[in-house]
RNA sequence: GGUCGAUUCGUCUAGGGGUUAGGACGCAUCCCUUUCACGGAUGAAACACGGGUUCGAUUCCCGUAUCGACUACCA
């Protein structure tokens, strides 16, 4: 007996940490989906446990064809793979509740020998009734209770014999949990501490559904109970329910292995209150799903981070931080850095907002750590789609000078296209204002002197026979460096000039000159 | 309505009985520079309110307000 605490928390403590990520498949994994995935992995890899994913797809009026590949397409691209699911199974398979749909009666049957729950064959109408007439007396929150019961149809009111007739008359029929009238459930969460609720608040639900499938609650215990889940990690909108599986680990005596509850702060929209939707997505333009989805029955588009063009570890070191953070002031982790400093106890209360902003910023500084090998290799793909193509030398030296300026890699080329195709327009804002004689003058010069120049165009021979095509005219470089710009790239603003007439080149550089001293009037 | 939860700059947050309340994004100004950007520097910007407890409360307690989640044979 003294014993007994002590071993109780041995076991529990030697046990190997088992989480599990449980989506449905009913439609793109919300952006909230993602981050719970991620800080159950984290958790999972930090603890040198497991991490599972299940399935959760008991309700089959929502299953969405395409949605299950989704998920596992999105933890693949982020990196977060499981370590036993549908698709790569472990001991405690099936991961897909509809295929586990056999396990489940004969623990609600377990629940209904042992008192805890109890047969109900209300139909839809009758408890619709039920609550319409609990509502217009008033009552606080009308609901299938310890109270209410009594007046339903159910094998607590209802003869023995009539519950085994309509039981074997095939009559339709659900098994509810039978809610003590007095108790506090109370739980301790990793994040907010104990919580205590009445059971009284709690309402009788629904465990086994007419069509034979258990609903979320018991199929939720069942399942961490068999695959042997340490840690529930789950979004704060869990909370309320809760306490309900707590009851159901004691009714099914397995209160030394109830695994402990982490309930996540939600995401919120970037204005106003609320959970972020995709409706927050359409209306500021930003994604909350990891990749492109269409939905295949209403044909509805929504898009994805990674087709935006963030990069996964981008991606994934700004979702990490929306709710958690390292208690230091560093910023940029990759995700071995993350698991390192990953832990539940610096997971935040409170629901964080959306800010789209800080994703581009991380974006930017991951896109410039990149090497101009890996970028300029995009920047090749991207070429070929509009039927281009470049050394993967040139397309190094374009994205060296272009990184610094773009938040996704599509920016290197739509920004930088410039350099590989000439202007046939130019700003005429500073065309009114820079493109003078004085600068006609120099540029003559300039092609003149390059045209008779014989050697490599780095930046540095670009910019010395420059200096010597204004200095030959007597007029300062700065004062013409503007419309120089203009002549060659036909905006104001750019990378280094002298860089990017190093990548021109020497022939194409003289030609772009030339057609703008044709096409430019001069200006006063 | 009921139950539960939350509340530090615009946003993400650190902190915690005595601090100039720290950092990041964004914003502004300046520097760098041939422009823009990058980078650097500087600046504006916060403890929801009211009561306690205390020598002292943003921090602890209690209320109030506000916001949110949940309240299905959905998860």
């Amino acid at each position: 007996m003294w014993m007994g605490g002590f071993t109780a928390e041995k076991t529990k403590m030697n046990r190997e940490i088992r989480v599990r990520f449980a989506p449905s498949p009913t439609g793109a994994l919300h952006i909230g989906g993602v981050r719970t995935a991620l800080y159950n992995y984290l958790f999972a890899r930090k603890t040198g446990g497991k991490f599972l994913l299940r399935i959760e797809d008991t309700d089959q009026t929502r299953f969405v064809p395409g949605a299950e590949e989704y998920i596992k397409e999105s933890l693949d691209w982020l990196g977060i793979s499981p370590d036993e699911s549908p698709w790569n199974p472990g001991d405690c398979g099936p991961y897909r509740q509809s295929e586990r749909k056999p396990m489940y009666m004969q623990y609600a049957m377990d629940l209904i020998e042992k008192g805890h729950a109890y047969y109900a064959f209300d139909t839809a109408e009758e408890l619709e009734a039920m609550r319409e007439r609990l509502t217009a007396a008033r009552v606080v929150s009308p609901q299938y209770n310890s109270i209410t019961r009594t007046q339903m149809k159910n094998s607590l009111t209802l003869p023995e014999d009539e519950v085994k007739a309509r039981l074997a008359s095939g009559e339709p029929y659900v098994i509810r949990i039978k809610i003590p009238r007095k108790e506090e459930v109370r739980l301790n969460d990793l994040i907010r501490g104990w919580v205590m609720v009445h059971s009284s608040t709690l309402d009788d639900k629904v465990l086994m559904k007419s069509d034979g499938m258990p609903t979320y609650h018991l199929a939720n215990i069942v399942d961490d109970h068999l695959m042997k889940i340490t840690h529930v990690i789950r979004g704060e909108e869990w909370l309320p329910s809760a306490p309900l599986h707590v009851l159901l680990y004691k009714y099914f005596g397995w209160e030394e292995t109830m695994p402990q509850f982490a309930h996540l702060p939600l995401l919120l929209k970037p204005d106003g209150n609320g959970k972020l939707s995709k409706r927050d997505a359409d209306k500021h333009g930003f994604p909350v799903f990891p990749m492109d989805w269409t939905d295949p029955n209403s044909g509805e588009k929504a898009m994805g981070f990674r087709e935006q063009g963030y990069l996964p570890e981008a991606f994934l070191n700004f979702l990490a931080f929306l709710g958690w953070n390292p208690g230091d002031h560093r910023e940029i982790f990759s995700l071995e850095e993350l698991i390192e400093a990953f832990s539940i106890e610096r997971i935040g209360k409170s629901g964080t907002k959306f800010d789209i902003n800080k994703a581009k910023w991380y974006n930017e500084q991951y896109l410039r750590a990149k090497s101009d090998e890996e970028l300029g290799a995009y920047l090749m793909a991207d070429l070929e789609k509009e039927g281009m193509q470049i050394t993967p030398e040139k397309a190094g030296q374009i994205v060296h000078i272009m990184k610094e300026r773009a938040t996704f890699p599509a920016d290197l080329w739509k920004e930088g296209k410039f350099m590989l195709i000439a202007p046939t327009e130019f700003d005429e804002a500073i065309a009114s204002k820079k493109w003078n004689l004085e600068a006609i003058t120099v540029l003559k010069t300039y092609t003149e002197k390059m045209s008779a120049f014989e050697g490599d165009l780095t930046p540095e021979t670009a910019k010395s026979i420059l200096e010597e095509a204004a200095e030959t005219n007597g007029i300062k470089l700065g004062k013409v460096m503007q419309a120089v710009r203009l002549a060659v790239t036909g905006v104001g603003a750019g990378p280094d000039l002298m860089a990017v007439f190093s990548i021109i080149g020497k022939e194409e550089l003289i030609k772009r000159i030339t057609f703008a001293i044709e096409a430019l009037p001069e200006q006063g």
